[in-house]
DNA sequence: ACGTTCACTTGCATTTAGCAAGTGTGAATA
DNA sequence: TATTCACACTTGCTAAATGCAAGTGAACGT
């Protein structure tokens, strides 16, 4: 389901904003690591936010990751980030009218946990290792 | 697949110990974040490093946690768990000749993911609340 | 005006999740 | 010893999600 253009709520210019309404699933439990999980836990939707946070915004840049998310794939986890309010549509910098996605405060907060997945893999992963623009902790300026 | 009384690798006690064969599928990237999904990316697997966290230790307290996890997948899960090194099994103390699972210092290393994903779902997700008994964050005496 | 890029959608085969029921072994009970 | 019970799974089946290739239409560049 994805209302391209219509009234009410997510108005839509030019058929690119998606409509967004609130949710779906009840939760599994109150438990905030289930709670997370039902929002956060497949293979593909921490990836995308990773992205986010790297300072892509557009379709084509997350489809152009190294892992190879099938679009539509992407383009339903775009959707739930929206809807679960973890990421918000604004228009495209240097070409507006085109859409692009960042993050919002609720999905900023997901940095520690993305840097705690990233220290994880490091670690412990087998096949892991830094990469060039991967994402960093930040550090206060010496 | 799962080889329940074999010579070789994983030797069985009355056809409780699985085999631990290494593992399957090659990483989808070499990112750190991509590598951890793998193992950990989907809505079950840190449910149950959660509840061994929490020292549960054997089948059916998994199975009885609150988001009712079928047991096909629970058995799946382990198994994944196992070879990837994240947990391994050993004679239940109250009852030696019967398997449990603990973690191994890989499988505990992943406590500041699952604090990370519990204070994101504390601050962020609507319908979680803090736990009798969820993960802790561990604090230096007084 | 025309072709290209972009952001998706659609169709279909394969895989995984979810549910209920069944199986074999060890432990407890009669 | 025979029965029952609990436990740790497995099996079978349906529904949903994933993965891949191809298609669609608005926007953009020329």
């Amino acid at each position: 389901m994805q209302v391209i253009a219509g009234y009410g709520n997510g108005v839509s210019i030019q058929g690119r904003k998606r409509s967004v309404e609130p949710e779906g699933e009840p939760a599994r439990s109150p438990c905030p690591v289930s709670c997370s999980l039902d929002v956060l836990g497949d293979r593909w939707t921490l990836l995308v936010v990773r992205d986010l946070i790297l300072g892509h915004s557009r379709f084509k840049d997350f489809a152009a990751s190294p892992e190879g998310i099938p679009t539509n794939v992407l383009s339903d986890r775009l959707d739930r980030l929206l809807r679960s309010g973890i990421v918000d549509q604004v228009p495209v910098e240097e070409n507006p009218g085109r859409m692009g996605y960042q993050l919002t405060k609720k999905g900023q907060a997901l940095r520690p946990l993305l840097e705690a997945m990233r220290d994880w893999g490091l670690a412990w992963a087998p096949g892991a290792r830094a990469l060039r623009g991967s994402v960093k902790t930040p550090r206060s300026r010496p």
